[in-house]
DNA sequence: GGTAGACCTGGACGC
DNA sequence: GCGTCCAGGTCTACC
């Protein structure tokens, strides 16, 4: 075991924005479908700093960018057919269009799931479909990157280091993160050896020689994307898969661990004998999902959270920050 | 094209 | 308290 470092002890939740005094408030029209608590607690995402669900009263906090990079802390809550932003700071109207801009994406307030609810209608049922996101495509990059080959509570750990020590307690930005070396943002926060992938990704954004805003666009093809993704040093097939996922793209399963998990207790019920058993794994559950077509994921996803539903014994929007840490059926399996 | 090993952290476990 | 093992996805060198 390696010593730890100073100052780096952090319980997950001490970097949290606060409940905000309220001297501006917005408002957003929903979809008739919309529930916030289901939205929100929909990808593991939501636990994942600057993020803050608060069960007992269906609201969640963060900070976003406001003008010139100003935080903003806010609180969003749904009053049926609104949601209700209450930020910290009064707002011009250029702001306050590029907060509501940001809550827009993170809750996919303009995604049409009509054609996925006629594939599922379970899913319309419970009104699934709206994948919790961040409010940038950079943080979901960051995000996915910091969930790859390591354990969830490992994952909180390092979102939670990326806003106190480079973003002022919200998400570091693409050039808090190139103004850094790869040296301190491993040792400030723990990411190991995917500080360089991380610094370089920032960098090549501030040089302009990666434009997220391309990934984007609302044409691109999916396997458009996927060969882009691949492309970034650090994105494997796993994370390019998810990161089509949070674009709105779900013809590919990102097959994990978890995955694997899932489809073995839930549905061959066999565990495999050996790593070419693993290989073939794969190919099987491709071949299982691929009966829902462009909808893959989010079908997978939908089972996938209908079990942790199941093994949690309760409504996955009344989780709490206790249940953040073990937020995989592993954990489940064996906490519950 | 397929495969083995390194990358890094922190929790679990044995002593 | 210390040392060792293990899980996790991606990259790279090698066959």
């Amino acid at each position: 075991m390696k010593p730890s470092v100073p100052g780096n002890r952090l319980e997950p939740n001490t970097h949290y924005p606060p409940v905000p005094q309220t001297p501006s408030t917005l408002s957003i029209a929903v979809p008739d479908d919309f529930s916030l608590p289901i939205a929100v607690c929909s990808y593991g995402y939501f636990l994942l700093a600057p993020n803050r669900w608060d069960p007992d009263r269906q609201q969640l906090l963060r900070t976003l960018q406001g003008r010139r990079d100003r935080l903003i802390h806010i609180r969003l809550r749904q009053s049926g057919s609104r949601l209700t932003l209450a930020c910290n700071q009064p707002l011009e109207r250029a702001e306050q269009a590029k907060i509501k801009h940001q809550v827009i994406r993170m809750l996919r307030l303009d995604q049409d799931l009509s054609q996925w609810y006629h594939h599922c209608p379970a899913a319309r049922r419970r009104g699934f479909g709206r994948l919790f996101r961040s409010p940038s495509f950079f943080e979901d990059v960051i995000k996915t990157i910091t969930t790859c080959n390591v354990a969830w509570v490992q994952t909180r750990r390092m979102n939670s280091l990326l806003c106190r020590e480079f973003g002022g307690g919200g998400f570091s930005t693409p050039h808090q993160l190139a103004a850094t070396t790869p040296a301190q943002l491993k040792r400030k926060c723990r990411v190991g050896y995917r500080a360089q992938r991380i610094v370089g990704l920032a960098r090549r954004v501030t040089e302009g020689k990666i434009d997220l805003e391309w990934f984007e666009h609302p044409h691109r093809h999916v396997e458009e994307l996927m060969a882009a993704l691949l492309k970034i040093h650090g994105i494997g097939l796993y994370a390019a898969a998810s990161l089509c996922q949070l674009l709105g793209h779900y013809d590919h399963l990102a097959i994990d661990t978890e995955t694997r998990r899932h489809y073995l207790t839930h549905i061959r019920r066999a565990q495999p004998a050996s790593a070419d058993d693993l290989r073939r794994l794969d190919r099987e559950i491709e071949q299982y999902y691929a009966r829902h077509g462009s909808y893959r994921f989010l079908a997978y996803w939908f089972e996938l959270w209908q079990t942790y539903e199941k093994q949690r014994g309760k409504r996955s929007d009344r989780w709490s920050e206790p249940d953040a840490d073990s937020f995989t059926t592993a954990q489940l399996g064996t906490s519950s």
